[in-house]
DNA sequence: GAAAAGCATTGTCTTAGGACAACATTCAAC
DNA sequence: GTTGAATGTTGTCCTAAGACAATGCTTTTC
């Protein structure tokens, strides 16, 4: 598991085996079921967490009970409850995981300990912040105003991996429309 | 002009006056007209900006030539094309004035070097990105899937200031909505 | 301060997509 | 494997909102 974690470092900057090891002895592992909540709402997040094996999915729910997707994380990268972990708030989104899955989770305290003190962490948390606003931002662009066929299209191109691994319901919760719209453009196509 | 710089990077951190100069000495003053673009589509966008005065707008045109606005800054924030900026890529969006502004715009390689060397202006830099993410997903959240009736008052509960300042046509953009569609929901209210 | 350009409002018509429901299918858990 | 629950598909119906257009209202500019 470890090593995974190791190879997403490297993947920032060049980095010493004993640095390294200072990362990676923050972080515990951890195994998930299917299902499982690591942040639910209400709660403040104080974990972050690298997927070593899995899938992870942060969403909320509106006012008329709809789930809302903010976010997926695939396997080597790293995801939390953002928000509530960033403000430390009580989270308005869930983290919960689609796939039984491996992950490695490192507490807040700890987390910003190595931000400050170590580059290569610094960097790559600041890395990781700036891919999820333009994500996001990109996704505002692209959902907004777009009819659901070339949203459909869209994610097709930009995040093909969503559409084979991910159930149809989730994917149509980030897409932002329901299931059964999902369904019916999918048959268009 | 500077002294709401000043102003701005003291409600980051302390700081003393010495780095402050610092800080601002990297800035130029620059004064805009009404619609003034400071970055067109296909540029790379190599200022930020601190607005002193006034509002930029940032946005894009989608295949149809809709514009969607991806956001507007009032005086006393920053900002630039900032996956541009960021990605030094050729920009999506187009960066405009919305009204005569009062700018301070420092270059991409000060600003980094400002980032990399001086503790709060690191700091101010984090605060700004995370909030910017913080943002586009409560946008997300907040007009994926929401009506327009809501998305209405939303903005009217979350950031009033729009509403009374900048046109309809532009807020529009910023909805998801055609300006007919947002005439016809404020006169429903 | 007149002319022009850009905005905002309101109307009609049309359509994408939501709600709800019935049924089929897959998946997981025992 | 069997059973039950969750997911996916497809249908009908209806409404929110887009397209387009006509008109009135502001701003800007000369």
């Amino acid at each position: 598991m470890f090593t995974e974690l190791e190879g997403f470092i490297k993947s920032v900057d060049e980095v010493d085996k004993k640095t390294l090891d200072e990362i990676t002895n923050r972080f515990q592992p951890l195994r998930t079921v299917r299902n499982e909540m690591l942040c639910n709402i209400g709660q403040v997040c104080n974990h972050f967490y690298f997927i070593s094996k899995g899938c992870l999915r942060l969403y909320e729910i509106d006012d008329k009970g709809n789930e809302i997707t903010g976010y997926f994380a695939l396997e080597k990268s790293i995801i939390s409850a953002n928000t509530s972990f960033m403000l430390q708030k009580p989270s308005r989104d869930c983290l919960v995981s689609l796939e039984p899955s491996e992950l490695l989770a490192i507490k807040r305290k700890d987390f910003y300990e190595l931000v400050d003190t170590i580059p290569v962490f610094a960097k790559m948390y600041h890395q990781f912040i700036e891919f999820a606003f333009i994500h996001s931002q990109m996704r505002i662009y692209s959902f907004l105003g777009m009819e659901g066929i070339d949203k459909l299209k869209w994610v097709m191109e930009h995040e093909p991996k969503l559409l084979s691994r991910i159930s149809s319901k989730a994917v149509a919760s980030y897409l932002g429309m329901t299931n059964s719209t999902l369904s019916k453009l999918r048959a268009k196509l």
